[in-house]
DNA sequence: ATGAAAGCGCTAACAT
DNA sequence: ATGTTAGCGCTTTCAT
């Protein structure tokens, strides 16, 4: 591989002025710029990135950690973000937790040690004080999707409090009292803020959310197939009438769950979810979706961080917060 | 941010030997370690990779090119490459050439120039000589997906021939005679192969491919509905009776469109697509699907790299191919 | 068991 | 307009 050096020689100049040339850091006389480029052809030269950044401290790659690309949602994030990165120059390494708080932290480390530029973090649940450090010697960390108290960082995260108490506001409207909900994981800010926003609902009906109607799991379709299990066990009497799921995926799984133990109450039962689209189409029977607007996460959060590299934004704190849409999938076209 | 040398000074020793201590390459004394250790944890010191990787010619990092991370095939097939990397001490670049080629030239340069270890390139349709010069001078290079006739370089690929000859083969068997077909783009190698199992399937029962009942357009949704437009123009008695898509996202879109447009036509055509089996839920009057092995694809090339990497495996240009799964939608649970 | 020193390929003061 | 030189932080021969 060509080294700058072997330019330099070939062009008869040293390696300050190819470099000059390859950067137009500095003025250069055009003749001269015209052997450095030939002998650049010449050679096939390219530039070794790694050398560049060791020296310029910057590598123009930014990190993303989320849990799961396969999730619509987070695909929805990952492509904005890799777009988003294309256009001004940057790199992504792409990280899947896997909702594992040893993966996230250790991938967290390997990602400064290879010195990224910055980082969009999407936390699993769980402490995320071993932050602090990495923000105390001045990396760049942008949460998304999840607000953390325990660390303080700009943060892109999506309206769900307010969306959920619109979606349970609105099967109140339409005449449901018995309102059940499928949590996901508890220790997640995401979980209890649609639990807030779903009692909050309901306590201006005078009602309050049964324990019985609570389904409680992972927050993946496993976590949906055990609340079918569980509503079923219900006596149909003492069932609620329509069902809060607080993803999409336990959502499906939820629906997958009935219509394999008791089809008969898909038809019964009225549901709404909070994700992407997509998995909403994957539940024919699904009354309401809370849209998450994944896709402006995910430009909101790249850009945020990337301006914070270039230093048009200043560090800051804030929580961003990007609102939601109740859709009704009834009353839209096909 | 520490580095080598001042562990060296604080622990008394030369940085050669903090090196040694953290690579563990040559016997250092017990006590000598502990004092490395020690100042290791007192300076919170992180190596620097980038000059590692710059030393020792190696960043143990691949980049994976893809054309869309939001169609579930791909990610399906990032989802497993980044596991495996992850577990053979790698990170992964993500890529999305959105199927245009001189992003992906674009990428396979930058990727070079950040001295990545090696690619895993699913190519986008087009000529793909401008990697000559990369293989030439030592690059490794993996493709996934689609075969390349203009370049070498070990490639991994899905039985789509066979996947769709059965495809066709099977509705023939079901009595029909009249079969259309949504094709993608016509360079690419997939299309073209599997146009030729269509006919091939065709000719066993002395039949064609009727030209009207060839659909073309992109290989995305809007490709779909536009099939379905033209399938709704034509005669009703000279419509076929079943419809193959070469891809699951146009076969998406074309039952949208007959949704949208003819509902009634819903019921009448049998369908059959190729791809992920979260698309086939999308749409669930598909009778068929030809599963494409997406994990299996990610594990056999990520796993292909990476033994050419180490040394494992020699350097070769073998075809791999991996079974489809020709499934009944209907003879399904649920 | 340990160290000195060269160098990976590039950039950027500081000259001239 | 161009060149000299000193690193960026690490690894690794070659010595001792």
């Amino acid at each position: 591989m060509a080294r700058i050096r072997d330019i330099a020689e070939r062009a008869g100049v040293s390696s300050t002025t190819v470099s000059h040339v390859l950067n137009g850091s500095r003025p250069v006389h055009p003749d001269t710029v015209a052997r450095v480029r030939q002998a650049i052809e010449d050679l096939q030269y390219t530039p070794n990135m790694l050398a560049r950044s060791l020296r310029r401290r910057q590598t123009n790659t930014i990190g993303l950690l989320i849990s799961d690309i396969e999730n619509p949602y987070f695909a929805e994030i990952a492509y904005t973000v890799e777009k988003v990165a294309y256009e001004r120059g940057y790199n992504l390494v792409l990280c899947n937790t896997d909702e594992s708080h040893e993966k996230e932290v250790r991938y967290v480390e390997v990602l400064f040690a290879k010195q990224v530029d910055g980082l969009i973090l999407a936390p699993v649940a769980g402490d995320h004080s071993y932050l602090a450090p990495y923000l105390a010697r001045g990396e760049r960390v942008v949460l998304a999707n999840r607000y953390v108290p325990d660390i303080v960082a700009p943060t892109v995260i999506a309206d769900d409090e307010a969306a959920m108490y619109a979606l349970a506001k609105r099967f109140l409207e339409d005449g449901h009292r018995r309102i059940g909900a499928i949590l996901g994981m508890e220790t997640a800010s995401t979980t209890l803020e649609r639990l807030h926003a779903l009692r909050r609902a309901l306590a201006e009906y005078g009602l309050s959310l049964d324990d019985a109607w609570q389904f409680r799991g992972q927050s993946r379709q496993a976590g949906g197939l055990a609340a079918a299990q569980a509503f079923i066990a219900l006596p149909p009497a003492q069932r609620p009438t329509c069902v809060i799921a607080f993803n999409a995926v336990m959502h499906d799984g939820f629906l997958l769950g009935l219509a394999d133990l008791a089809p008969a109450l898909l038809a019964e039962v009225v549901t709404g979810a909070s994700g992407s689209s997509l998995l909403a189409r994957l539940c024919p029977s699904a009354r309401y979706l809370v849209q998450a607007p994944s896709h402006q996460i995910g430009r909101v959060v790249s850009n945020l961080l990337l301006d914070i590299l270039s230093g048009v934004t200043a560090w800051h704190t804030d929580c961003i917060v990007v609102p939601c849409t109740l859709v009704d999938l009834k009353h839209r076209p096909a």
